[in-house]
RNA sequence: GUGGGCGUAGCUCAGUUGGUAGAGCGCAGGAUUGUGAUUCCUGUGGUCGUGGGUUCGAUCCCCAUCGUCCACCCCA
């Protein structure tokens, strides 16, 4: 019998890992309220048209990408390949951008690419995603900008992040600038490798950050993006900067920095890493003022970033900048055996979980020798078990043992460092000692 | 879609010029039967990824296939 295995690239989240994430999850959502972002959710599955109208026809993730397969209603739909097009779409739908409403909006959740596997790269990945709707004014950038900065101050690794920066100009500046490249690059056409030349076609831009020598070296010549930046786009870019300065942000202005979908306009900036072999993108963004009109709506402003969750985690664990309070441990291990033991034990442990709703007790079930038990309760990493047979129980007391001795010395009087107490002050010990 | 590395116990890996396999860790039990993390002993554990081929015989050679990892492409 041929065995069932999880999809390609589709990981599970083992125990081992959730609390990684958990916290993760715990820091972001925390900054995010702080600068007053509100929660979004929305499906999964969306009609295939709105990625292929927001997104960009030609990208390499709508012609090849995407999960897309015909519902039973024969309607072609898609699993989503980014949030950013959900999130407008969700906007529009509920009637969250009319009369120049502004929104500050993040969701979290898994993203659908079929790609080729690879460090920092699967094809269910979850992303962090921020989206803010109906201003037009760099300030707004900066505040998302210096958003991600805390967020990495918080994380702990804003010492190995870097922003890189770049404008992009107006659609029509990018169009003028795009025809230059082409103009240009057409003349060097054999000098180029053979997937710039691909991209000469499809996606000319996206040459810039081509990895290749030469053609890097061919592009020394090139047009530059920043000499067709219309006049507006230029403005908005000198004052975002000034404001990054203001916030005393690092950043590198990077003129070859693109982005691989349509919808992008002025502002683009990526935060990378060198913590995570070729996918250095940990966090990348921009504005995308076109999008909204686009699908429909009424022309609305607008800016977001997403951020890789599975990069981020890969980065906290390399670095190993986790702090230890994301242990999933129990604080008391419970170790209980004889019949009248387990009754009395049962009762307890709810008394004392009623008592210290923030206390992590866990009760061994499935009986066992003290020996065996004592076993498990080291290797839970709890600090302190409790301990019952029946000839405690008979006498309603319990023991408390520490069984972390390098843990600051608060060994009680005890030689074995244990003690003997009355099952009904057992919680009150407890919360002296947590 | 392209290229390369790898697939042997739960984990990390060793191994046989081709004669069906081992270590460490883990797990379970024990060292005068109510006390862990050290130590010692014992045990559990693998159709050597799958399917073909060559061979008297393959985990080892060949082919295919699947999976995985890394890189390209692309992107978070």
């Amino acid at each position: 019998m041929a065995k069932i295995q999880s999809l390609r690239g589709m990981n599970d989240l083992l125990p081992a890992d959730s609390s990684l994430w958990q916290y993760l999850e715990r820091i972001v959502s925390d900054v995010l309220s702080r600068y007053g972002y509100q929660e979004i959710r929305f499906p999964i599955l969306e009609q295939t048209e709105l990625f292929k109208r927001s997104i960009g026809e030609v990208t390499d993730i709508v012609e090849k990408e995407m999960y897309t397969f015909d519902d039973r209603n024969g309607e072609s739909v898609t699993m989503r390949p980014e949030g950013t097009a959900s999130c407008v779409r969700a906007c529009m739908q509920n009637s969250l951008l009319d009369n120049q409403q502004i929104q500050r909006l993040w969701y979290a959740g898994p993203m659908f690419r079929y790609e080729r596997p690879q460090k920092g790269r699967l094809r269910q990945f979850h992303q962090i995603g921020v989206e803010t709707f109906g201003i037009a004014s760099a300030d707004i950038d900066a505040e998302i900008i210096m958003m991600t900065a805390r967020l990495w101050k918080e994380l702990g690794i804003e010492e190995h992040v870097s922003l890189q920066l770049n404008s992009i100009g107006s659609l029509q500046a990018r169009a003028d600038y795009r025809q230059a490249l082409v103009d240009y690059l057409q003349q060097h056409f054999d000098k180029l490798d053979e997937d710039s030349q691909r991209r000469l076609e499809s996606n000319p831009l996206r040459i810039l950050d081509s990895k290749n020598a030469d053609t890097q070296v061919l592009l020394d010549g090139a047009p530059l993006l920043a000499d067709y930046l219309d006049e507006d786009s230029q403005q908005h870019f000198a004052k975002l900067k000034s404001l990054l300065d203001t916030a005393g942000i690092n950043y590198e202005v990077n003129p070859r920095l693109v982005r691989g979908l349509d919808y992008y306009n002025k502002t683009v900036f990526e935060w990378i890493t060198d913590q995570l072999g070729a996918q250095g993108t940990v966090c990348a963004g921009g504005r995308y003022d076109g999008l909204v009109e686009q699908l429909g709506g009424k022309s609305t402003p607008a800016i977001g970033f997403g951020m890789g969750i599975e990069r981020l985690c890969l980065m906290l664990q390399e670095l190993k900048v986790l702090p230890d309070t994301i242990s999933a441990a129990p604080d008391v291990y419970f170790v209980v055996a004889g019949e009248k033991a387990e009754l009395s034990a049962f009762q307890l442990s709810e008394q004392i979980r009623d008592t210290l709703p923030g206390l992590k007790l866990q009760l061994h079930c499935g009986g066992g020798s003290f020996k065996s038990q004592f076993k498990k309760a080291d290797k839970s990493g709890a600090r302190i078990a409790l301990v019952m047979g029946d000839n405690e129980a008979e006498q309603g007391l319990v023991n408390i043992k520490w069984l972390r001795k390098e843990v600051e010395g608060e060994q009680p009087e005890g030689e074995s460092g244990q003690q003997t107490v009355e099952n009904n002050v057992v919680a009150e010990k407890l919360a002296e000692i947590f």
